[in-house]
DNA sequence: ACCTGAACACCGTTCAAGT
DNA sequence: ACCTGAACACCGTTCAAGT
């Protein structure tokens, strides 16, 4: 299946696959360049030819997974009813299940060591996605669901609900038993804070 | 000042002290048990005789760290008024301003990779945490502030929004301008999130 | 009991040299 | 252009040996 065209045909993103890989399995500490480079069967320094270093290499993995959360929470609002409450748990559920099952690489994305040249692609990633939910807000404003105000300030809140949820979840700080109801939990509270009056 | 008994005097708390200054000021990234032992002037394998390898210094800070951010969160519910409000603005402004402070070490105390005898005692110090954090909600429902039902359950989404603001204040994902009120906004959300009826 | 010295197997990164 | 081979300076960890 796979067709080497000369030397290996594309070393960066067997590299990045395998890296996710790994990163999943045996979390961010497990992740050697030296050990994925053995895996693919090319030399140790072969990877410095397309990542500069490992950090490069830890940039594009949290950037691709900027990008394919981005999408996630764009398909959750696909076929789903108009009601703000309906929309905001739909993205909620996104969110969550997005954390749950790349638990490693969400600790990337929100990591604050990047270099300064990927920070701005980051930046740009973290930016479409807050852009989304602050529509989403906005939107629940408009059909007058959520109470007025600027839009930026109404949503905060809202976003360190989800966002804290999440990171309880994947942290394992929540009692088991908890993860049935929480999330509903979360999404009632915060359309409680949100209502209009 | 420091008496040195006969090979060192205390090594271990020299160990933990340093570490912590240097995940404070460069990150868990540049932690080295060797560079830790060169800068106290012992050798390579002197380390270990107090830390069983590397990982069990690190358990060891967030079980310090644990310990420390109890204290700061009992100490903001001293000579603060009684009404749930003023009590739960103090714990939250306590939460993240440890979080500030501590960036690297919160992270390191809500990591998932701690060493399964490590993971008991940071789970009782986590326990003794939330269990203050409980409190306030109980004590808010007895005065009738916060609505009523599974204290568990009204708690969790409160907890959820103050460990999101504060991660994300940390992450440095807020832009700049909002960390002025951001928080002011995020305590009166969860006021009318909890409020009664 | 506490630490040293030396060794082992591993890193990330660089750089000449090969194809 | 892409990769290899070899080297460099660093790791964490172990273990005999010293005090």
């Amino acid at each position: 299946m796979k067709n080497r065209p000369y030397h290996h045909g594309d070393l960066p993103s067997e590299l990045l696959a395998r890296a996710e890989r790994t990163l999943r399995e045996k979390g961010s500490g497990a992740l050697s360049l030296r050990e994925l480079a053995r895996d693919i069967g090319v030399s140790p320094a072969a990877p410095s030819r397309h990542f500069k270093n490992k950090q490069a290499l830890l940039d594009a993995l949290a950037l691709n997974g900027f990008e394919r959360f981005d999408e996630a929470v764009a398909a959750s609002q696909e076929g789903v009813g108009e009601s703000f409450g309906e929309r905001l748990d739909a993205m909620a559920r996104a969110y969550v299940d997005f954390a749950v099952a790349n638990a490693a690489l969400l600790d990337l994305m929100f990591s604050v060591k990047h270099s300064l040249e990927a920070s701005e692609a980051l930046g740009a990633a973290a930016h479409r996605w807050s852009e989304q939910f602050l529509g989403l807000i906005a939107e629940g404003q408009r059909r007058g669901e959520v109470r007025k105000g600027p839009v930026e300030r109404v949503a905060l809140p809202v976003f360190a609900a989800l966002h804290g949820y999440a990171d309880l979840t994947v942290s394992g700080m929540l009692p088991p038993e908890m993860t049935a109801y929480g999330l509903d939990d979360v999404v009632a509270s915060v359309l409680r804070q949100c209502g209009p009056e």
